[in-house]
DNA sequence: GCTCGTAGGGGTACGCCGTACACCTACGAG
DNA sequence: CTCGTAGGTGTACGGCGTACCCCTACGAGC
């Protein structure tokens, strides 16, 4: 009844993004998302509770355009999967300084959870129930957010690889040697190469 | 020739991995580790360059005492390389306040890397090379550490199943549904069992 | 159209944090 | 015994999250 609200959580989220975008995750403050806002930084504890609210919610936008349609039906689950991961990866990637966020996050965003219920129903159509379609379900979740992570912090691939491939050769040399060989492996082929090696092993 | 140091870096380590144990990942700064070792704040700037490599110091000591010498070679090479994911999940399991920090800069820590090398030797004995090499080694660190982060602030598996399963049932069937029969699968199967998985698509 | 209760928003302040800097001092080499 | 060096302390600064208090712009009820 009195005074409207100024603010809705998506300009909220929206403003904490940019200044993610922007400056870094380290940037990121109640402060500094204030100023974007261009006002006071007690001014969004009308929005948010706390600063861990502000995250999830720049989370819940970030996996929020995550399209979590059905693919389409006529492909192979396995395939269809594949685009369930990738449509997942290529959202987070839109925002690289937030990855550690969207990961930490996940499973309290909406659009997580609607991730999680499209890949159970393509698992579903695949034969999978019971404790094995759970395993099955965590796996993915577990691969692919720990792909998604280390392709941005990366050890092996990203600019990492080098730092390994200069290590002392006597002690460690395969894996210089392997790092040596990432360097001709691109990305995508990374990320699906691993995605493809684990659905092998998950059906029938 | 002045004046000995009095502590090591182990020392240090061990007094912040005290704290992070007793009072949360939260609790960890240059202040309460000094104070654990019954020094000034300042003090501790003369063994670590900045509080992040204290960070890498704890990550040291918690995977430097993973075991990676080669696993009993007449074993087949997939349970050759489950004994090394055991091994590096119950190093970190024992530290479970630390496991954010222990994924962020396992890289960086010479246990992990110690662990991939002798993971590449096992894989390397099983007949990959090349970019396929890459890609294995790749996905298991993704797996590992993807498992080892769900299994410890959990959406699935873990107290943030309830949650999942008490979420509106028409919106989320399968998602709910499965979140319940979570709660018959151990988490050592989850691991072992999306580890399998992966395995079984991995080589050949 | 005026009043009034309410919620939006600002300002100040506190106790944390990491760490730059200046200082004192215990020690070992000569 | 002296002296240079490096270990360790204390102080201080800017930034953080946020508790608390205040002012005020607004919409509902008359």
């Amino acid at each position: 009844m009195p005074r409207p609200r100024s603010l809705t959580p998506d300009r909220l989220a929206a403003a904490a993004l940019a200044v993610v975008d922007r400056d870094g995750l380290a940037a990121l403050s109640m402060r500094t998302t204030a100023k974007e806002l261009g006002m006071s930084p007690m001014g969004l504890y009308r929005y948010v509770a706390d600063r861990d609210e502000l995250e999830r919610l720049v989370v819940d936008r970030i996996l929020g355009d995550v399209d979590t349609t059905p693919p389409p039906g006529d492909a192979p689950w396995r395939e269809r999967v594949e685009a369930m991961a990738c449509r997942l990866r290529d959202a987070v990637a839109r925002h690289p300084e937030a990855v550690p966020l969207a990961l930490a996050h996940r499973h309290r965003a909406a659009g997580g959870l609607r991730w999680s219920e499209t890949v159970l129903a393509i698992l579903t159509g695949a034969g999978l129930d019971g404790p094995r379609r759970v395993v099955a379900l965590r796996a993915l979740h577990a691969y692919v957010s720990g792909a998604i992570q280390l392709e941005h912090r990366g050890p092996l691939s990203g600019p990492g690889t080098e730092a390994i491939a200069a290590l002392p050769g006597d002690r460690f040399p395969l894996l210089t040697a392997t790092a040596r060989d990432a360097g001709g492996v691109a990305p995508d082929e990374e990320f699906l190469g691993g995605l493809r090696m684990l659905l092998r092993g998950l059906g029938d």
